[in-house]
DNA sequence: TTCTTTGTTCCGGA
DNA sequence: GTCCGGAACAAAGA
């Protein structure tokens, strides 16, 4: 599932490929997505140019002219195709396949004017595109809340001394919070405490400087690198219109339940439990 | 049939 | 009153 290095590539992606251009028009083939779609966006942004594109924690925002913004989520399956309209000349032709794969999840199809289109594809439905005043940005109530980006200098020692320290959750609760730090999903989480080498259930109250530090400094370096990473996989793939942003990553801990610990001094096993609904992994060795 | 996934909301207990 | 964690919800596929 996307999460917050995948969503950067996908901003950078479409920054490179639509600034500057305009949506001839919209088309809706599913309007049930996590919130029912505006009926009214074909008409909202029909001729209206994208200005600039942000990404704050896992939302994308997409300004456009005339103070709209179209803020949107991928969810679990979003995926944004770019489909180059002269790139297909057969139907047996990459592009063509590309534009057609889970062609039934292709729930928002926009056109730009230069004869090209973004798909918005979903398996699961659990994104959402809306349309919103770009001056109210940050009154919206998906982002008024959220913490500080995690690359930002606002998340240091000092900033998670303040705010977590007189707070009684545990260490994977505090990372899932994203009022306390915003974007961070369930996987990243699990890695950030694994190469920090401290246990999930940790309470917050017992960790020392250096412990924050390491989390501090391990949840930038793997964020970092990540986006790296899927930027260069982006790359290599040739082109960005088939890309849907998901890149394959290579986790330590993630999803390797009684697996052996992958750091080289490390003999312990890995072990799974579930936090607050979410899957939990852990090595019971290293991570204390 | 059950499990998985995220972000959000609701609820009961401390 | 506030904080915390667990449950539920949305959808679809394995």
């Amino acid at each position: 599932m996307p999460e917050l290095p995948e969503v950067e590539v996908v901003k950078k992606s479409l920054k490179n490929k639509i600034i500057d251009l305009s949506f001839r028009k919209v088309l809706i083939n599913t309007n049930k997505l996590r919130y029912t779609i505006n009926k009214d966006l074909n008409k909202i942004i029909t001729n209206k140019k994208i200005l600039s594109i942000d990404r704050r924690s896992k939302y994308i925002l997409i300004n456009l002219e005339k103070n709209i913004t179209i803020l949107t989520h991928l969810g679990m399956t979003g995926k944004f195709f770019l489909v180059d309209k002269k790139k297909i000349h057969s139907k047996t032709s990459f592009y063509y396949k590309i534009s057609n794969r889970d062609k039934k999840h292709n729930h928002v199809i926009f056109f730009l004017n230069n004869d090209t289109k973004l798909i918005y594809n979903d398996i699961r439905k659990f994104g959402f595109i809306k349309i919103i005043s770009t001056k109210d940005i940050s009154k919206n109530k998906h982002l008024e809340t959220l913490g500080p980006e995690p690359l930002s200098k606002k998340f240091n020692l000092g900033y998670f001394e303040k705010k977590a320290s007189n707070k009684k959750k545990n260490l994977k609760n505090i990372l899932m919070d994203q009022s306390f730090v915003a974007g961070l999903g369930n996987i990243y989480v699990n890695e950030i405490l694994h190469l920090s080498s401290l246990n999930p259930y940790k309470s917050i109250k017992k960790l020392d400087i250096k412990d924050v530090k390491k989390i501090i400094y391990f949840t930038k370096k793997i964020l970092k690198k990540s986006i790296l990473e899927g930027g260069s996989s982006i790359k290599n793939f040739n082109n960005s219109d088939g890309k849907d942003g998901v890149f394959q990553q290579q986790f330590k801990v993630y999803g390797r339940n009684n697996k052996k610990c992958t750091k080289n001094y490390c003999k312990g096993i890995i072990k799974k439990s579930i936090i607050s609904n979410r899957s939990t992994f852990y090595c019971i060795r290293c991570q204390k």
